[in-house]
DNA sequence: TCTGGGGTCCTAGGACCC
DNA sequence: TCTGGGGTCCTAGGACCC
Protein backbone atom coordinates (compact mmCIF):
# COMPACT_ATOMS: atom_id res chain seq x y z
CA UNK A 1 0.00 0.00 0.00
CA UNK A 2 0.98 3.72 -0.38
CA UNK A 3 2.43 5.63 1.84
CA UNK A 4 0.40 8.70 2.24
CA UNK A 5 0.74 10.97 5.77
CA UNK A 6 -0.99 14.21 6.58
CA UNK A 7 0.49 16.67 8.46
CA UNK A 8 -2.18 18.99 10.11
CA UNK A 9 -1.24 22.22 11.88
CA UNK A 10 -3.04 24.94 13.88
CA UNK A 11 -2.00 28.03 12.07
CA UNK A 12 -0.83 30.57 14.85
CA UNK A 13 -2.51 28.09 17.68
CA UNK A 14 -2.47 29.85 20.56
CA UNK A 15 -3.88 33.29 18.99
CA UNK A 16 -5.95 31.92 16.53
CA UNK A 17 -7.85 29.76 19.30
CA UNK A 18 -8.45 33.24 21.48
CA UNK A 19 -9.30 34.94 18.57
CA UNK A 20 -12.21 32.73 17.94
CA UNK A 21 -12.86 33.13 21.59
CA UNK A 22 -12.97 36.44 21.58
CA UNK A 23 -15.30 36.66 18.61
CA UNK A 24 -17.80 34.57 20.31
CA UNK A 25 -17.85 36.50 23.38
CA UNK A 26 -18.97 39.66 20.65
CA UNK A 27 -15.75 41.15 20.17
CA UNK A 28 -15.64 43.55 17.10
CA UNK A 29 -11.87 42.55 16.26
CA UNK A 30 -10.35 39.87 15.05
CA UNK A 31 -6.88 39.59 16.42
CA UNK A 32 -5.92 37.33 14.32
CA UNK A 33 -5.63 40.60 11.99
CA UNK A 34 -3.64 42.69 14.62
CA UNK A 35 -0.52 43.38 16.38
CA UNK A 36 -1.38 40.69 18.87
CA UNK A 37 0.81 37.88 21.10
CA UNK A 38 0.17 35.37 23.47
CA UNK A 39 1.84 35.18 26.69
CA UNK A 40 2.53 35.12 30.18
CA UNK A 41 2.96 37.27 32.79
CA UNK A 42 5.70 39.77 33.10
CA UNK A 43 5.20 39.96 36.91
CA UNK A 44 5.42 37.05 37.71
CA UNK A 45 8.16 35.99 35.86
CA UNK A 46 6.41 34.44 32.87
CA UNK A 47 6.60 37.32 30.74
CA UNK A 48 7.67 35.36 26.78
CA UNK A 49 5.43 35.17 24.36
CA UNK A 50 3.85 31.84 23.70
CA UNK A 51 2.37 32.60 20.50
CA UNK A 52 2.01 35.75 17.77
CA UNK A 53 -0.07 36.80 14.87
CA UNK A 54 0.92 36.82 11.51
CA UNK A 55 1.02 40.88 11.58
CA UNK A 56 3.38 40.37 14.53
CA UNK A 57 5.28 37.52 13.03
CA UNK A 58 6.03 40.93 10.50
CA UNK A 59 7.97 42.74 12.51
CA UNK A 60 9.84 39.85 13.65
CA UNK A 61 8.73 38.83 17.34
CA UNK A 62 9.48 35.03 17.89
CA UNK A 63 7.86 32.85 20.02
CA UNK A 64 9.81 32.24 23.30
CA UNK A 65 11.16 35.80 23.34
CA UNK A 66 10.23 38.42 26.55
CA UNK A 67 7.11 40.42 26.24
CA UNK A 68 9.51 43.44 27.26
CA UNK A 69 11.71 42.65 23.78
CA UNK A 70 8.06 42.40 21.59
CA UNK A 71 7.21 45.17 23.01
CA UNK A 72 10.12 47.15 21.85
CA UNK A 73 9.91 45.87 18.52
CA UNK A 74 6.24 47.23 19.06
CA UNK A 75 5.23 49.35 20.76
CA UNK A 76 1.57 49.20 20.67
CA UNK A 77 1.37 44.99 20.95
CA UNK A 78 -1.42 43.59 22.34
CA UNK A 79 -0.65 41.03 25.06
CA UNK A 80 -3.26 38.50 25.77
CA UNK A 81 -3.20 36.03 28.69
CA UNK A 82 -3.13 32.20 27.58
CA UNK A 83 -6.02 29.98 28.49
CA UNK A 84 -4.82 26.58 28.47
CA UNK A 85 -8.40 24.73 29.46
CA UNK A 86 -9.84 27.19 26.37
CA UNK A 87 -6.82 25.59 24.45
CA UNK A 88 -7.75 22.33 25.41
CA UNK A 89 -11.42 22.11 23.89
CA UNK A 90 -10.16 23.66 20.66
CA UNK A 91 -7.67 20.75 20.74
CA UNK A 92 -10.21 17.99 21.14
CA UNK A 93 -12.65 19.71 18.81
CA UNK A 94 -10.30 19.36 16.15
CA UNK A 95 -9.10 16.02 16.71
CA UNK A 96 -13.27 14.59 17.05
CA UNK A 97 -14.07 16.50 13.82
CA UNK A 98 -10.50 14.45 11.96
CA UNK A 99 -11.55 11.43 13.92
CA UNK A 100 -14.98 11.35 11.95
CA UNK A 101 -12.66 10.39 9.02
CA UNK A 102 -10.35 7.62 10.32
CA UNK A 103 -9.19 6.53 13.62
CA UNK A 104 -5.35 6.57 12.59
CA UNK A 105 -4.04 9.67 13.39
CA UNK A 106 -1.80 10.40 15.95
CA UNK A 107 -1.99 13.55 18.33
CA UNK A 108 1.80 14.96 17.94
CA UNK A 109 1.02 18.12 20.16
CA UNK A 110 -2.20 20.13 21.79
CA UNK A 111 -2.15 21.77 18.15
CA UNK A 112 -0.89 19.35 15.54
CA UNK A 113 -1.12 15.46 14.54
CA UNK A 114 -0.77 12.85 11.81
CA UNK A 115 -3.05 11.61 9.54
CA UNK A 116 -2.61 7.98 7.84
CA UNK A 117 -4.16 8.45 4.91
CA UNK A 118 -3.03 5.70 2.76
CA UNK A 119 -4.81 3.31 4.93
CA UNK A 120 -8.25 5.15 3.81
CA UNK A 121 -7.71 6.64 0.40
CA UNK A 122 -9.71 4.24 -1.15
CA UNK A 123 -12.33 5.07 0.91
CA UNK A 124 -11.78 8.93 0.27
CA UNK A 125 -9.80 9.22 -3.04
CA UNK A 126 -7.44 11.71 -3.99
CA UNK A 127 -5.06 13.14 -1.40
CA UNK A 128 -4.99 16.40 -2.40
CA UNK A 129 -9.51 16.74 -2.77
CA UNK A 130 -9.97 15.45 0.25
CA UNK A 131 -7.13 17.70 2.33
CA UNK A 132 -8.62 20.99 1.41
CA UNK A 133 -11.95 19.83 2.08
CA UNK A 134 -11.05 18.95 5.58
CA UNK A 135 -9.11 22.17 5.63
CA UNK A 136 -12.32 23.96 4.88
CA UNK A 137 -14.29 22.31 6.80
CA UNK A 138 -12.39 22.92 9.79
CA UNK A 139 -12.32 26.84 8.93
CA UNK A 140 -15.98 26.28 8.76
CA UNK A 141 -17.40 24.71 11.85
CA UNK A 142 -14.36 25.86 14.16
CA UNK A 143 -13.51 29.03 12.77
CA UNK A 144 -9.86 28.61 12.41
CA UNK A 145 -7.13 27.52 9.76
CA UNK A 146 -4.70 24.70 9.77
CA UNK A 147 -2.06 23.82 7.23
CA UNK A 148 -2.12 20.37 5.56
CA UNK A 149 1.18 19.11 4.68
CA UNK A 150 1.42 15.92 2.56
CA UNK A 151 3.89 13.13 2.05
CA UNK A 152 5.07 9.36 2.14
CA UNK A 153 6.24 10.00 5.78
CA UNK A 154 6.11 11.84 8.80
CA UNK A 155 8.84 13.64 8.93
CA UNK A 156 8.47 14.99 5.07
CA UNK A 157 4.55 15.32 5.82
CA UNK A 158 5.72 17.86 8.81
CA UNK A 159 8.29 19.70 6.60
CA UNK A 160 5.54 20.36 3.70
CA UNK A 161 2.70 21.91 6.46
CA UNK A 162 5.20 24.16 7.86
CA UNK A 163 5.87 26.16 4.04
CA UNK A 164 3.81 28.85 3.24
CA UNK A 165 1.30 29.98 5.78
CA UNK A 166 -1.71 30.30 6.66
CA UNK A 167 -4.75 28.09 5.66
CA UNK A 168 -2.25 26.17 2.80
CA UNK A 169 -2.10 22.41 1.78
CA UNK A 170 1.39 21.90 0.01
CA UNK A 171 2.88 17.96 -1.03
CA UNK A 172 6.52 17.24 -0.50
CA UNK A 173 6.48 13.60 -2.09
CA UNK A 174 9.93 11.85 -1.99
CA UNK A 175 10.15 12.63 -5.78
CA UNK A 176 10.12 16.61 -4.78
CA UNK A 177 12.71 16.15 -1.78
CA UNK A 178 15.84 17.55 -3.45
CA UNK A 179 13.36 20.87 -5.35
CA UNK A 180 11.09 21.56 -2.40
CA UNK A 181 13.26 20.69 0.54
CA UNK A 182 16.86 20.92 -0.10
CA UNK A 183 17.25 24.59 -0.94
CA UNK A 184 15.97 25.45 2.56
CA UNK A 185 18.17 26.35 5.41
CA UNK A 186 19.31 23.60 7.52
CA UNK A 187 18.25 25.25 10.81
CA UNK A 188 14.38 24.70 8.95
CA UNK A 189 14.88 20.85 9.08
CA UNK A 190 12.85 19.44 11.95
CA UNK A 191 15.48 17.75 14.28
CA UNK A 192 18.18 20.18 14.02
CA UNK A 193 17.66 22.29 16.76
CA UNK A 194 19.91 25.28 18.41
CA UNK A 195 22.33 23.39 19.63
CA UNK A 196 23.14 21.37 16.33
CA UNK A 197 22.74 24.30 13.75
CA UNK A 198 25.83 26.46 15.04
CA UNK A 199 28.30 22.77 14.86
CA UNK A 200 26.70 21.87 11.52
CA UNK A 201 27.32 25.63 10.11
CA UNK A 202 30.82 25.43 11.66
CA UNK A 203 31.61 23.04 9.52
CA UNK A 204 30.18 24.43 6.42
CA UNK A 205 26.74 23.04 6.24
CA UNK A 206 23.94 25.80 5.33
CA UNK A 207 21.38 24.04 3.51
CA UNK A 208 19.64 20.80 3.71
CA UNK A 209 21.35 20.12 0.51
CA UNK A 210 24.91 20.20 2.03
CA UNK A 211 23.70 18.24 4.53
CA UNK A 212 21.91 15.53 2.61
CA UNK A 213 25.09 14.86 0.28
CA UNK A 214 27.84 15.32 3.52
CA UNK A 215 29.66 12.31 4.19
CA UNK A 216 28.98 9.93 6.45
CA UNK A 217 31.74 9.17 7.72
CA UNK A 218 33.18 12.55 8.30
CA UNK A 219 30.02 13.55 9.78
CA UNK A 220 30.08 10.86 12.30
CA UNK A 221 33.84 12.82 13.84
CA UNK A 222 31.51 14.93 15.08
CA UNK A 223 27.91 13.57 15.58
CA UNK A 224 29.06 10.01 16.57
CA UNK A 225 25.60 8.32 16.08
CA UNK A 226 23.57 10.97 15.68
CA UNK A 227 24.91 11.19 11.73
CA UNK A 228 23.69 9.01 9.98
CA UNK A 229 20.28 10.68 11.42
CA UNK A 230 20.86 13.97 10.47
CA UNK A 231 21.82 12.89 7.04
CA UNK A 232 18.66 10.62 6.71
CA UNK A 233 16.06 13.71 8.10
CA UNK A 234 18.06 15.65 5.34
CA UNK A 235 17.13 12.91 2.58
CA UNK A 236 13.60 12.93 3.39
CA UNK A 237 13.89 9.64 4.75
CA UNK A 238 11.83 8.80 7.27
CA UNK A 239 10.46 5.43 8.69
CA UNK A 240 8.40 6.16 11.71
CA UNK A 241 4.43 4.86 11.91
CA UNK A 242 1.92 6.98 12.51
CA UNK A 243 0.55 5.62 16.16
CA UNK A 244 -2.83 6.05 16.78
CA UNK A 245 -3.15 4.53 20.73
CA UNK A 246 -0.74 7.27 22.59
CA UNK A 247 2.55 5.74 24.32
CA UNK A 248 1.45 5.18 28.08
CA UNK A 249 2.70 8.10 29.85
CA UNK A 250 6.25 7.70 30.88
CA UNK A 251 6.55 10.83 33.74
CA UNK A 252 4.82 13.18 35.59
CA UNK A 253 6.12 16.90 35.92
CA UNK A 254 5.53 20.10 37.28
CA UNK A 255 8.21 23.09 37.95
CA UNK A 256 7.73 26.85 38.57
CA UNK A 257 9.48 30.07 38.19
CA UNK A 258 9.27 31.71 41.36
CA UNK A 259 8.06 35.15 42.18
CA UNK A 260 12.12 36.02 43.15
CA UNK A 261 14.73 34.60 43.49
CA UNK A 262 15.44 32.91 47.08
CA UNK A 263 18.14 30.63 48.97
CA UNK A 264 15.49 30.12 51.71
CA UNK A 265 15.58 25.73 51.66
CA UNK A 266 12.26 26.64 53.20
CA UNK A 267 10.91 28.46 50.74
CA UNK A 268 12.01 25.74 48.22
CA UNK A 269 10.16 22.95 50.99
CA UNK A 270 7.06 24.98 50.98
CA UNK A 271 7.30 25.25 47.34
CA UNK A 272 8.38 21.27 46.80
CA UNK A 273 5.14 20.11 48.66
CA UNK A 274 2.49 22.27 46.75
CA UNK A 275 4.53 20.52 43.79
CA UNK A 276 4.14 16.85 45.56
CA UNK A 277 0.63 17.77 45.80
CA UNK A 278 0.45 18.59 42.06
CA UNK A 279 2.23 15.48 40.69
CA UNK A 280 0.49 13.28 43.62
CA UNK A 281 -2.82 13.97 41.97
CA UNK A 282 -1.92 13.28 38.85
CA UNK A 283 -0.25 10.32 39.34
CA UNK A 284 -3.43 8.96 41.40
CA UNK A 285 -5.23 9.90 38.46
CA UNK A 286 -3.71 8.29 36.35
CA UNK A 287 -3.88 5.08 38.82
CA UNK A 288 -0.15 4.60 38.76
CA UNK A 289 3.17 4.41 41.10
CA UNK A 290 6.21 5.98 40.83
CA UNK A 291 9.49 4.73 41.76
CA UNK A 292 12.09 7.43 40.70
CA UNK A 293 11.94 11.17 41.47
CA UNK A 294 13.63 13.68 40.19
CA UNK A 295 13.81 17.78 42.01
CA UNK A 296 15.14 20.05 39.23
CA UNK A 297 16.75 23.24 39.96
CA UNK A 298 17.61 26.43 37.97
CA UNK A 299 19.96 29.35 39.72
CA UNK A 300 19.36 32.64 38.55
CA UNK A 301 22.51 32.32 35.53
CA UNK A 302 19.53 30.02 34.28
CA UNK A 303 21.99 26.93 34.89
CA UNK A 304 19.65 23.95 35.43
CA UNK A 305 20.56 21.28 38.02
CA UNK A 306 18.47 17.95 39.51
CA UNK A 307 19.44 15.18 41.60
CA UNK A 308 17.02 11.72 41.49
CA UNK A 309 16.28 8.94 43.85
CA UNK A 310 15.28 5.73 42.73
CA UNK A 311 12.90 4.09 45.62
CA UNK A 312 12.71 0.86 46.83
CA UNK A 313 9.09 1.04 46.49
CA UNK A 314 7.01 2.88 43.99
CA UNK A 315 4.66 5.12 45.74
CA UNK A 316 1.80 7.52 45.24
CA UNK A 317 1.14 9.09 48.25
CA UNK A 318 1.67 12.82 48.29
CA UNK A 319 3.82 12.95 51.61
CA UNK A 320 5.89 10.45 50.60
CA UNK A 321 6.64 11.88 47.58
CA UNK A 322 7.32 15.35 49.26
CA UNK A 323 9.84 13.59 52.23
CA UNK A 324 11.92 11.98 49.67
CA UNK A 325 12.24 15.87 47.34
CA UNK A 326 12.79 17.42 50.61
CA UNK A 327 15.58 15.14 51.00
CA UNK A 328 17.02 15.20 47.92
CA UNK A 329 17.06 18.39 47.59
CA UNK A 330 18.78 19.21 51.24
CA UNK A 331 21.31 16.52 49.72
CA UNK A 332 22.77 18.75 46.44
CA UNK A 333 20.93 22.13 47.46
CA UNK A 334 24.33 24.06 48.10
CA UNK A 335 22.72 27.68 49.17
CA UNK A 336 22.91 29.30 45.44
CA UNK A 337 19.95 31.77 44.84
CA UNK A 338 17.33 29.45 43.09
CA UNK A 339 15.02 30.81 40.22
CA UNK A 340 12.84 27.95 39.62
CA UNK A 341 12.15 24.48 41.24
CA UNK A 342 10.94 21.22 39.58
CA UNK A 343 9.59 17.72 40.53
CA UNK A 344 9.21 15.15 38.45
CA UNK A 345 7.95 11.31 38.74
CA UNK A 346 9.54 8.96 36.11
CA UNK A 347 9.67 4.87 36.20
CA UNK A 348 5.85 4.51 36.50
CA UNK A 349 4.28 1.50 37.11
CA UNK A 350 0.43 0.19 37.24
CA UNK A 351 1.01 -1.33 40.50
CA UNK A 352 2.23 -1.17 44.03
CA UNK A 353 4.23 -4.00 44.39
CA UNK A 354 5.29 -3.69 47.95
CA UNK A 355 8.45 -4.88 49.52
CA UNK A 356 7.69 -5.19 52.95
CA UNK A 357 10.31 -4.26 55.87
CA UNK A 358 9.80 -5.99 59.12
CA UNK A 359 9.57 -2.25 60.92
CA UNK A 360 7.71 -0.47 58.88
CA UNK A 361 4.16 1.14 59.99
CA UNK A 362 2.27 -0.25 57.06
CA UNK A 363 -1.31 1.47 59.23
CA UNK A 364 0.33 4.73 58.63
CA UNK A 365 0.65 4.28 55.14
CA UNK A 366 -2.88 2.97 54.86
CA UNK A 367 -3.74 5.93 56.22
CA UNK A 368 -1.83 8.37 54.08
CA UNK A 369 -3.32 6.53 51.38
CA UNK A 370 -6.74 7.66 52.13
CA UNK A 371 -5.80 11.23 53.13
CA UNK A 372 -5.33 11.96 49.88
CA UNK A 373 -7.87 9.94 48.23
CA UNK A 374 -10.28 11.83 50.54
CA UNK A 375 -8.41 15.05 49.45
CA UNK A 376 -8.70 14.21 45.77
CA UNK A 377 -12.83 13.17 46.19
CA UNK A 378 -13.34 16.69 47.59
CA UNK A 379 -11.26 18.38 45.02
CA UNK A 380 -12.98 16.65 42.30
CA UNK A 381 -16.26 17.72 43.48
CA UNK A 382 -15.84 20.97 44.91
CA UNK A 383 -13.48 22.62 42.37
CA UNK A 384 -9.47 22.37 42.09
CA UNK A 385 -7.61 22.93 45.31
CA UNK A 386 -10.37 23.72 47.65
CA UNK A 387 -8.53 21.43 50.50
CA UNK A 388 -4.84 21.11 50.55
CA UNK A 389 -3.01 20.27 53.77
CA UNK A 390 -3.02 21.93 56.49
CA UNK A 391 0.58 23.48 56.04
CA UNK A 392 -0.53 25.05 53.10
CA UNK A 393 -3.76 26.58 54.25
CA UNK A 394 -1.71 29.93 54.34
CA UNK A 395 -0.42 29.96 50.99
CA UNK A 396 -1.94 31.46 47.89
CA UNK A 397 -3.00 29.19 45.60
CA UNK A 398 -2.99 30.68 41.93
CA UNK A 399 -1.01 28.56 40.03
CA UNK A 400 -1.79 28.73 36.33
CA UNK A 401 -1.92 24.52 34.86
C1' DT B 1 9.48 43.82 34.92
C1' DC B 2 14.78 40.04 30.09
C1' DT B 3 14.64 34.84 29.50
C1' DG B 4 7.79 29.32 30.78
C1' DG B 5 6.37 24.73 31.32
C1' DG B 6 5.60 20.01 29.88
C1' DG B 7 7.32 16.29 27.74
C1' DT B 8 10.59 12.38 25.22
C1' DC B 9 14.78 10.42 23.92
C1' DC B 10 19.72 9.88 24.02
C1' DT B 11 24.48 9.69 25.90
C1' DA B 12 28.21 9.10 28.98
C1' DG B 13 30.27 7.49 32.98
C1' DG B 14 30.39 4.72 37.14
C1' DA B 15 29.03 0.61 39.82
C1' DC B 16 28.53 -4.02 39.77
C1' DC B 17 28.38 -8.79 38.17
C1' DC B 18 30.16 -12.65 35.60
C1' DT C 1 48.49 -10.92 39.11
C1' DC C 2 49.81 -6.21 35.62
C1' DT C 3 45.00 -5.15 33.94
C1' DG C 4 39.63 -7.87 29.36
C1' DG C 5 35.14 -7.10 28.19
C1' DG C 6 30.05 -7.89 27.86
C1' DG C 7 25.84 -6.73 30.05
C1' DT C 8 22.76 -4.16 33.02
C1' DC C 9 21.40 -0.70 36.16
C1' DC C 10 21.70 3.88 37.82
C1' DT C 11 22.45 8.92 37.66
C1' DA C 12 23.23 13.50 35.57
C1' DG C 13 22.77 16.22 31.94
C1' DG C 14 21.93 17.56 27.10
C1' DA C 15 19.09 18.05 22.93
C1' DC C 16 14.91 18.49 20.85
C1' DC C 17 9.97 19.49 20.33
C1' DC C 18 5.61 22.50 20.94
Amino acid sequence: MERIIFHIDVNNAFVSWTAVDLLKQGSKIDIRNTYAVVGGDEKTRNGIVLAKSPLAKKVDIVTGETIYNAKRKYKNLTVYPPNFRLYQEMSYSLFNLLAKYTPDIEVASIDECYLDYGKVKKLYGNELEFAYKIKDEIQNTLGFTVNIGIANNKLCAKMASDFTKPNRVHTLYDNEVKEKMWPLKVGDLFGVGRSTLPKLEAIGIHTIEDLANYDLTKLTRYFKNQAKHLIDIANGIDNSEVKSIPDEVKGIGHEFTLEEDTTDINVLFKELFLLSEMVGKRLRKENKYAQVICVSLKDNFFRRYSHQRKLVNATNITSEIYEHSKSILKEFYNGESIRLIGLRLDDLHEENIYQTSLFEDLTKKDKESSIDKVIDEINQKMGRNTVTKASLANKKINRKE
